[in-house]
DNA sequence: CCGATGTCAGATCCACTGAAATGA
DNA sequence: CTCATTTCAGTGTATCTGACATCG
């Protein structure tokens, strides 16, 4: 009684729905449970493979919504995973940078993804899940920007 | 600088969620250009693929909130997709039955759902879409029920 | 341009009503 | 047979979130 009907399952884009939104919960649970949330670890990341940005660099690199950015930036700063300067070349930028808590944090974080990714993909062995991977990862790069 | 960063897009949780959310929103999209949301679509495949529910049994089969069902099933019914009849042995229950204007309308919502996956998985070939399904299909089958 | 606040829609969930079945 | 309990459908409320608009 519990099954999903065949006529959604046979869709691939209700599998990439549902499995998408079961890893986004889960790994919500657990960024929650640390008092931060998906764009926060995402803030993170882009600081730690392209450096210090602008405020406004950041919210395009990422697609968050300009207004939003101060906010999260905000609960970062609090926490003392980001530090914000002014640009000394242009003194109008506030530069956002990675702090060392930050750089321990985002490893933290990364850590969580990683058990959440086992946990979803307990089905599969490691080489599937690298193809799964290989796959997810070549859809992701054609996606429009949102 | 609107590449993504690579700490996010080595986690295949990251992937799962970005794909999945880009599936979910473009259908969802096309769902609403109907008047419909994607629970709708889920109700009128559940009717297709096992026959009439009551609606108590919809709702646990496909998860949706008790108190949700109502409102879905009564636009449904106002477009003549589901009729809802009393079940003559439990006067209680309202016993939910696919029209063939249902049918047919899920069909259409079908065909929007593969227009979708081609344009999601563009980047792949016949052969890989394939295997996406069937790693999305297995890692779907184990998911926690929710 | 930056930052803060407000709004708006969507989803989920909980509490309650009223009707009907169930069983001690 | 009666009455308390349970089940079902339906309504409304509350909360949370994401995305966007407005204003200083």
């Amino acid at each position: 009684m519990r099954q999903s009907p065949p006529s959604l399952t046979e869709l691939t884009t209700y599998l990439l729905s549902r499995t998408g939104k079961s890893a986004r919960g889960l790994l919500g649970a657990r960024l929650a449970a640390r008092g931060l949330r998906l764009w926060h670890m995402a803030v993170l990341a882009a600081l730690a493979d392209f450096g210090p940005h602008a405020q406004r660099d950041l919210a395009d690199r990422l697609g968050i919504h300009p207004s939003d950015t101060a906010k999260v930036l905000e609960e970062l700063s609090g926490s003392g995973y980001v530090a914000r300067e002014r640009d000394p070349a242009d003194r109008r930028r506030l530069v956002v940078t990675l702090t060392e808590e930050g750089r321990a944090e985002l490893a933290e974080l990364t850590g969580e993804a990683v058990r959440v990714r086992d946990e979803v993909l307990a089905p599969l062995t490691e080489a599937e899940r690298a193809v799964l991977h290989g796959l997810l990862a070549r859809v992701h790069a054609g996606l429009p920007r949102p």
